[in-house]
RNA sequence: GGCGGCGUAGCUCAGUUGGUUAGAGCACCGGCUUCAUAAGCCGGGGGUCACUGGUUCAAGUCCAGUCGCCGCUACCA
């Protein structure tokens, strides 16, 4: 057996926003994540995986705000609900704080120091628009107005997308604030900056050359960002906001990106302290002992925070940088985007009403292989799978010899199996080396051989027959039994990162717990066996029907205000989310309102644009001759041919504005938002006209 | 349109630094088996590796272009 030295490492996974729920998405990562310390500590290395809720922000106050109550209460309770999330789907963290905590703050502090003594901070004007109804400052997508070179209306506070012109959100004529629709003043405010530029050095040599990151991340940072000077970091906001005040600058908070990653700091410290091991020895440089290794997991989409601000950070505080930046891309659900119409947005919580966990673990863990491309999660080839190799191949080899070895148990000496345990047992160290890499897919396909290898060994020695011809070959149905259990355990050794539950049942059967790969190694003799119990049930159609028919419910609950009167049962309240994603406008008067002149109109034909991506051509009859040519962003919601004949809303007199693929003389109403990413129609009551006005 | 990614059997994917008749699982077809959660075993059909051109003794693998798809973004008035 070669010697291996006891390893010490941290690892972490991207702290989830406690504005939101855990998704099939989300657990991409903190599956993945799992598995690999899973397979460290089964190593027998020391391995602790630490995560934290993510608090602060505009969105946790803005929502808190809409929904009457404190930041503190809101987080509070999406920690529990994550929490939750997280243990169903056996995701083991060995600390999980919070971005809220005093241990967050304290390190903040202390990175803020070190990057303040080192002349890295500096502090600028920023000419902001404020909103005085709703007391905060307005990033540049929270306002709007006219643009003041060619005065179109409605453009965000950044360009205007009709002349390109680019200017401050301060130089809008009729600014409006897109959270209360009052007229936003401008206000000067102070905003704290770090001259990450001092460390692009640092950061050149440290994406090309520390192996942390893979080639294709290396080239993508040094072509977008690292081939020119780096941009000063916008590191804080001034008050009110939810988060850290910053000590030596009263009135001004640390922005969510910069206590979050942080958050990794301060999870390590709380959990050192809990257990009496010193911090250093996991973030601190040139230590005594054995130094730990830091690997981060994280998608796609915050690459440059893990690969540029944290490790200037790091950096510059003198702390330990990751060794290893393992990057994912999202999921897909049948080949496409999760989406909430089509009941493919999965929340964790509504997939553990339905479907077995382990079930999902293994999937992903068959199709992650460390790469950063997209994972589809295929409906279809999840149940085939699932079944066929964890429930036809795997348990089965259990379920099918178990029974003949209750009253004996195992042989007394391991027979000969013509070199199947011992083969498997070689290929260990193969397996162990995928895992390592991240390559779960590989590890599972070299498992499934094996898996493969024992069958046919059972199929070939025909225990059947054995215990049909008596006495005399009870001895040899005894070792062929035991051999196939053997070669069940050692499978159950090599999946038990993957599926915890099942290693802890094949322990039951035979053997006891399961606490080290080596066990893969030797195969065991005279033990008794435990009555089988199945270990795993099958996948039925109907089961995966529900989840999608769940979390379809789930979103008409949430986007369908006040129910339908077809909905006998006393309805749940409706959540307050599509409100707080999108607050009231302001007040405006009947007067205001009259100005609008809504319509009843027939669709009278529809046809796709084919170079849009979202919009449809409408014709729409106001009654007579009157017809308007509508540009409606509802492609992919609507069937073209199922629109024609149909009532709807339209804004009638709306001035016309010229489209990329035609002048477009009204809008059709629909309600969207709220993160939904349907658009829904309005339809009238039956016997309404085309051309009756709403009043 | 801009940026990024991808195009290998019906489906989901492997194919290591370019090197013998391109692989797996599922699905399908045929046979065997009946211990097992309609599970298992053996065999078979099925691919001009998107297309075109180039580099090379040799390309699925490198380069260029074309087409198609996906994601983010823009066109949601």
């Amino acid at each position: 057996m070669p010697f291996s030295p006891r390893r010490r490492i941290l690892v972490t996974s991207a702290l989830p926003y406690a504005n939101g729920h855990i998704h099939l998405g989300h657990l991409v990562e903190y599956i993945q994540t799992d598995v690999f310390v899973r397979f460290q500590k089964l190593r027998g290395h020391e391995c602790a995986y630490v995560c934290a809720d993510d608090t602060h922000g505009t969105a946790i106050m803005i929502r808190a705000r809409a929904e009457g109550r404190s930041e503190r209460e809101l987080i509070a309770e999406m920690r529990a609900a994550h929490l939750a999330d997280f243990a169903g789907f056996q995701v083991a963290f060995d600390h999980y704080g919070s971005t809220d905590n005093p241990a967050n703050r304290r390190l903040c502090g202390e990175v803020w120091q070190a990057l303040s003594s080192k002349g890295l901070v500096v502090t600028r004007d920023v000419q902001q628009l404020y909103d005085a109804t709703a007391g905060t400052f307005l990033a540049d997508r929270f306002v709007k107005g006219t643009c003041p070179r060619c005065r179109a209306a409605d453009q965000y506070g950044d360009t205007c997308e009709q002349c390109g012109a680019t200017y401050a959100p301060a130089d809008l004529v009729d600014p409006v604030s897109t959270l209360s629709g009052a007229r936003p003043e401008v206000r000067s405010a102070e905003h704290l900056f770090v001259t990450i530029e001092a460390l692009h050095g640092f950061l050149t040599e440290w994406t090309r050359s520390s192996g942390a990151l893979d080639p294709r991340i290396t080239n993508y940072l040094a072509g977008h960002f690292l081939g020119e000077a780096l941009r000063d970091w916008d590191v804080s906001r001034p008050a009110p906001y939810f988060g850290f005040e910053i000590p030596d600058a009263p009135g001004h908070y640390w922005y969510v990106w910069f206590d979050a990653p942080i958050g990794y700091l301060a999870a390590t410290a709380e959990w050192c302290e809990a257990r009496g091991q010193a911090f250093e020895s996991w973030w601190g440089r040139g230590s005594a002992g054995t130094p730990a290794e830091i690997h981060h997991f994280i998608g796609k989409d915050i690459v440059y925070f893990h690969t540029l601000f944290w490790p200037a950070m790091l950096e510059a505080a003198g702390l330990a940088l990751p060794t290893k930046v393992r990057v994912h891309g999202f999921l897909t659900v049948n080949g496409q985007k999760m989406s909430k119409s089509r009941g493919t947005f999965v929340l964790a919580r509504t997939w553990l009403d339905h479907l077995d966990p382990a079930a999902l673990r293994y999937y992903y863990a068959a199709k992650i292989s460390g790469g950063i491309d997209d994972l589809d999660l295929n409906l279809d080839e999840f149940m085939a799978k699932v079944n066929s190799d964890l429930v036809g191949k795997v348990v089965n080899l259990a379920s099918r010899t178990a029974r003949w070895l209750e009253s004996t148990g195992l042989s007394a000496s391991y027979p000969d199996d013509g070199g199947l345990f011992a083969q498997a047992a070689a290929d260990g160290g193969e397996i162990a080396a995928v895992y390592e890499e991240g390559d779960f897919a590989r590890a599972m396909r070299a498992i499934m051989l094996a898996a493969d290898r024992a069958n046919a060994y059972v199929d070939a020695e025909q225990p059947w027959k054995l215990a049909k011809q008596g006495p005399e070959a009870a001895g040899r149905l005894r070792d062929v039994a035991s051999v196939a259990l053997n070669l069940f355990r050692q499978i159950a050794v090599y999946l038990a990162p993957v599926l915890p539950g099942l290693a802890e049942q094949a322990g039951d059967l035979v053997g006891g717990p399961i606490h080290s790969w080596d066990e893969s190694q030797a195969p065991l003799a005279g033990l008794p066996v435990a009555p089988f119990k199945p270990l795993m049930k099958r996948i039925e159609r109907e089961q995966i029907d529900a989840v999608i028919a769940a979390s379809q419910a789930a979103v008409a609950e949430k986007t369908t205000p006040g129910g339908s009167s077809m909905d006998m049962t006393p309805t749940t309240a409706d959540s307050g989310e599509p409100l707080a994603a999108e607050p009231l406008a302001a007040t405006c008067s009947i007067d205001d309102f009259t100005k609008i002149d809504l319509r009843v109109a027939r669709i009278v034909a529809a046809e796709e644009v084919p170079e849009a991506k979202k919009l449809l051509k409408l014709t729409v009859s106001l009654g007579g001759d009157a017809t308007r040519t509508v540009f409606a962003g509802i492609k992919g919601f609507h069937e073209p041919a199922a629109l024609v004949g149909r009532l709807v809303v339209v804004v009638a007199n709306l001035a016309p504005r010229q489209m990329k693929f035609g002048l477009s003389e009204g809008m059709v109403v629909a309600a969207s938002g709220a993160g939904a990413t349907g658009v829904y129609l309005l339809s009238p009551d039956a016997g309404a006209l085309p051309g009756m006005r709403l009043h």
